[in-house]
DNA sequence: GAGTGGTCTAGACCACCAC
DNA sequence: TGGTGGTCTAGACCACTCA
């Protein structure tokens, strides 16, 4: 089959004495690159399908299989979504129940959260130095920042303060906040098109302070765990911070181990 | 090529008019069973080899690509680990410096953990009944109970109690736990041939008691974070329970959502 | 019935490791 | 040099979806 610009394995190239990383990478890996590619440079949007593993095959000139095993990757990590009988799709978070991809609060009773929104605050400011580091922004830099409640049943159950480079987000204002319903990962790939694909957290214990206690309505000094979020879109590029406190009285942070 | 019991797809039985949940598994499916039972049934055990693919596939009447596809889940899921050139192993947690298979916890500043263990209490009890529920014993089986700390640079880091079913770690005693270097699981499974696979935590914030206080030199009412792990072997049996109460002023908790 | 992903096969060749 | 896992191919058939 005739093969087009791919390196098929490692480059022949003039004799290397120290190869010291070759980083050889086999041809669906390639594949898979392209894929991403596609997907970062929006020629397929979120919830869109991509074209059959035949076509993509055709296209780039492999096999089946070897746009299948791309495609497993990618749907390992959540990039892509297989449907049998229908095709492969983009995934996303702007869709039906998908509710809250990466919260892993757990009421301790009962199955599924079902928390409430309530908006407290949109605004735009100077990104302090902290911040703009871990959003590889400057100091200094435009940012956006939103302060909100999650509510259980009778009590509000998280505070989140969320930062995101304004650039990327030139919009949003409160008011297309409130309008929109969801989680705001929907919004944030159909108003914006910045789509999260990852995230890391880092979680601590700490003792609520005035503010947070008189917001979360539990006294001064309750230990609340402080979950703060990196998330990721293509190319590992951060885009946004965010910083959350729950009150585990009646939930907890759910993590599993493999 | 000659195949035996497996049924190929779906049984062929007769007509099944409301064909609810027909369960139907591919072949890779059923081999990866007859995979885990091997496993499960000891026969081979953690840090060995396993068969050639070739080999398997001729065992069990299939393709190589086939049992390939069997092997790619378990490694997937950690139960084996591909060694090119040398052949597939079964994973293990006894094994040089993997050490603390599960443990999240990061130093704010540095890389690893690096953290001292100290033996505080190993104990045989009754099991109340909140943690026989969740080992699913009855309560007042028979149970060992461990306590120790990790140290961190110059301060206990966390304080962990152990529940483990009495009738699998028969012999557990605190000379034998000293003896021992290396993480729990190490021993658990060469010398009880208890094999962690999976687990899941709960976290929450919570106040330091005056006993945790005491032992991880902090005031009481300090945040702690207070982690719960459930570990399962084989079989999505639980045989460890575990609460572990970390002190997060200079460490914290991380995890990768994808 | 046409098109899609899902499974299974058989065979070729490559990269890596141990002897 | 022989054995292992890793990649790639080509083709067959199955299961699912939708028009």
């Amino acid at each position: 089959m005739p093969r087009e610009p791919l390196s098929s394995s490692a480059p022949a190239s003039a004799s290397s004495p120290v190869d010291a990383g070759p980083s050889f990478s086999p041809l669906y890996r390639q594949i898979k690159s392209l894929l991403i590619a596609g997907l970062q440079g929006g020629e397929w949007k979120a919830g869109e399908g991509i074209p059959s593993e035949i076509e993509l095959a055709q296209r780039y000139g492999v096999s089946q299989g070897t746009v299948r095993k791309a495609i497993d990757e990618l749907a390992a990590e959540n990039l892509l979504v297989r449907r049998q009988g229908r095709g492969t799709f983009v995934a996303t978070h702007a869709e039906q129940q998908q509710q809250y991809r990466f919260l892993r609060l757990m009421p301790d009773e009962g199955q599924e959260p079902g928390l409430g929104r309530q908006l407290l605050d949109c605004k735009r400011q100077r990104a302090p130095a902290w911040i703009a580091k871990q959003l590889q922004m400057r100091a200094g830099d435009p940012m956006v920042e939103v302060r909100r409640l999650l509510h259980g049943k009778d009590k509000p159950v998280v505070l989140d303060d969320i930062w995101l480079p304004g650039d990327l987000f030139k919009g949003l204002t409160t008011e297309r906040l409130n309008k929109h319903r969801g989680p705001f990962y929907g919004l944030f790939e159909t108003e914006f098109g910045v789509h999260m694909i990852r995230a890391q957290e880092k979680v601590k214990a700490v003792a609520a302070d005035e503010e947070s206690a008189a917001l979360l309505h539990v006294a001064v000094g309750t230990p609340l765990l402080s979950v703060e979020r990196l998330s990721f879109t293509y190319g590992d590029k951060p885009v946004e911070l965010r910083r959350g406190l729950y009150n585990t009285s009646t939930h907890f942070y759910r993590n599993d181990l493999n």
